[in-house]
DNA sequence: CCTAATTCCTATAGCGACTAGAGGTTCAAG
DNA sequence: CTTGAACCTCTAGTCGCTATAGGAATTAGG
């Protein structure tokens, strides 16, 4: 209804401007009416689309998942099921993540600590990255 | 010394066959001699530098701050504080995501814990997606 | 020694999710 | 009606790889 410009609608949603175009490129946010100049015209359908895939993103669901996520909530009246397994899959990778990055946060910490604050040739952050076996744990690949 | 084909190299080192001619690519990898007919031969030193990566993009180090900590190994006789320096900035890095990350699992969990298993229409996980407001804590962006 | 299978080569394009810049047009306030 | 802010499209760049195509070299077996 309100008619928004892209600019108040960046900054209503939290969204940058070409952030808003890019959505539209890909088809994740419907393309808005144009003003006779051809600018973009937003009403509050928009704005709501947009907070979602905010909201989502924030939160770490990729773009594809909230594709799927968004077109079950046009749906109302199907089950929710997928939406569950969607959120579960993502708390999932979440953990993951965390495990992985606190694995790489304890070996930095021991880096850190027990560096000697001298020269480089017995400093223990190049050490310890030149030689993996100095490692105590087994931080594999951190959480991207 | 060793005389190690890409592919040796490649299982030696964990890193696989395209990324380590990325490497090469971008300058992180010294170029190794040809064979005759054209092929990269690698030795020992080769190796140890690729480890030396390899364990640093695990820890999370972007490939700049690797090529700065590699020179700085390079150069023995120096202080360690930069080295200390860029590993302290990566531990804090390390940190914020983890915060970031804890305040989505928590947020996640509470979704998926109160979906209803019923419709999409009374569904938790779209619910919440769809307002943060429904939200208790302030997640910001989660770390990337 | 010859063949066949495997490994290797370059070059280009694509991924996700944006971000930045150039160069031009439209809108809204005074 | 002028001015300056906001808008437009288009292209290219970011990070760290990964994939593909279309060949050339190497190595193991017979």
């Amino acid at each position: 209804m309100s008619d928004l410009s892209i600019g108040r609608l960046s900054k209503l949603s939290g969204v940058k401007i070409p952030t808003i175009r890019y959505y539209e490129s890909i088809g994740m946010l419907a393309e808005p009416p144009r003003s006779p100049g051809g600018q973009r015209r937003y009403d509050d359908n928009h704005l709501e689309q947009l907070r979602f895939i905010r909201h989502g993103r924030d939160l770490g669901f990729g773009l594809d998942a909230l594709r799927a996520l968004q077109q079950l909530s046009d749906t109302p009246n199907q089950s929710c099921e997928a939406a569950d397994a969607i959120a579960r899959a993502q708390l999932t990778e979440v953990r993951h993540r965390i495990a992985g990055l606190k694995a790489v946060e304890a070996e930095l910490a021991r880096m850190v600590e027990r560096c000697s604050h001298g020269v480089v040739d017995e400093c223990r952050v190049i050490h310890t990255l030149s030689d993996h076996g100095l490692c105590e744990s087994d931080h594999g690949k951190a959480g991207a």
